[in-house]
DNA sequence: TCACATTTTCATTATTTACTGAAAATTCGG
DNA sequence: CCGAATTTTCAGTAAATAATGAAAATGTGA
């Protein structure tokens, strides 16, 4: 029975891996990094290079890099353990905190350049005279103050408690 | 004057298309799917396929099917000129009407999917006994949980009216 | 300081994704 | 129907991104 379960459990997990390393291409992050998430997400105990390299098939090199990026982001964290020379990583497995964090960095590469972008465009425009020059500028300032109010909510949700978010929710949607 | 203000537009707006083309990258559409994109949203006029091409200086069959896409999105709309073979195209200009768009298509995109997947490893790991099992099942509870949430309140705010959803974010905000 | 274990880098290769341009299909006025 | 204008497709190519694997660098205990 535990052998079956053991079974059962390891094709689930294997099969959550794979999946989560498909989807994280959908999220513009890469299969490999994705992979290493899910796999330390749902691994019991910290895992080394070789352990991952192993369970995903993949080089050293590739293990390495998205091991670092993952540390980077705050989705993974190194642990020394001692008397083991070799390094170990943790996965986040607070599900409110793997949200804030992703939140974060997706507002860092698409919000924020953004709105650097539209308040350029729209600083450039707003002496101009013509017709469609007003316009355009309109049209800047418009998605300029769209994309900052997201901006503004953005920060303010990740900021908050796993326990507010919840009942900010229950307030929309109920 | 005019000439000068002529010159100052066209540069703006040439810059936003660039800009916004590679902004589209890190949102995981392709280039010329968002420079075609700024392109029609400030455009004072519908455009056809020939002026997108010379515009952007891209190939035929990437005008197409870029023009396509976005049709298919929603945020471009076909426009016939009576007396005039073309298509020409006009984009969308509200940005609540964009983000909604948007909104819509990320999560069929990246939400569905995960929560499919979620459901799917929930299921098959919600009878085993172990305290590994137990763990990994939880875990997967715990995801679903969240997305499902994600994902109504993707729905909930997508279905607001401009008006209401500034309203609701002003209660976030303030 | 040496030998060994481990991490880190990086030039090369593979894979994926996007684009081109020309040919085929379609549409429509005459 | 015919022929010209336009759209659509798609095989081939280019560009961007990710992964490999071996070599170099680093750290460590004896």
């Amino acid at each position: 029975m535990t052998v079956a379960t053991d079974q059962k459990l390891e094709q689930a997990r294997e099969e959550f891996v794979a999946q989560w390393g498909a989807l994280g291409t959908q999220w513009g992050i890469n299969r490999t990094m994705a992979q290493i998430h899910a796999l330390l997400m749902t691994s019991p105990h910290p895992m080394c290079t070789d352990e991952v390299m192993e369970s995903l098939a993949v080089s050293r090199g590739n293990a390495h890099a998205n091991l670092k990026e993952l540390v980077n982001w705050g989705l993974v964290r190194m642990i020394v353990v001692k008397g083991d020379r070799r390094d170990f990583y943790e996965g986040e497995k607070d599900v409110w905190q793997i949200f804030t964090i992703i939140a974060r960095e997706r507002k860092r590469r698409e919000i924020d350049p953004a709105l650097a972008l539209l308040n350029k465009c729209a600083e450039e425009t707003k002496d101009l005279k013509g017709a469609e020059a007003k316009v355009f500028h309109n049209q800047m300032k418009q998605l300029e103050e769209f994309v900052s109010f997201a901006s503004k909510m953005s920060d303010r949700v990740s900021s908050m408690r796993h326990g507010l978010a919840i009942q900010l929710a229950t307030k929309i949607l109920g």
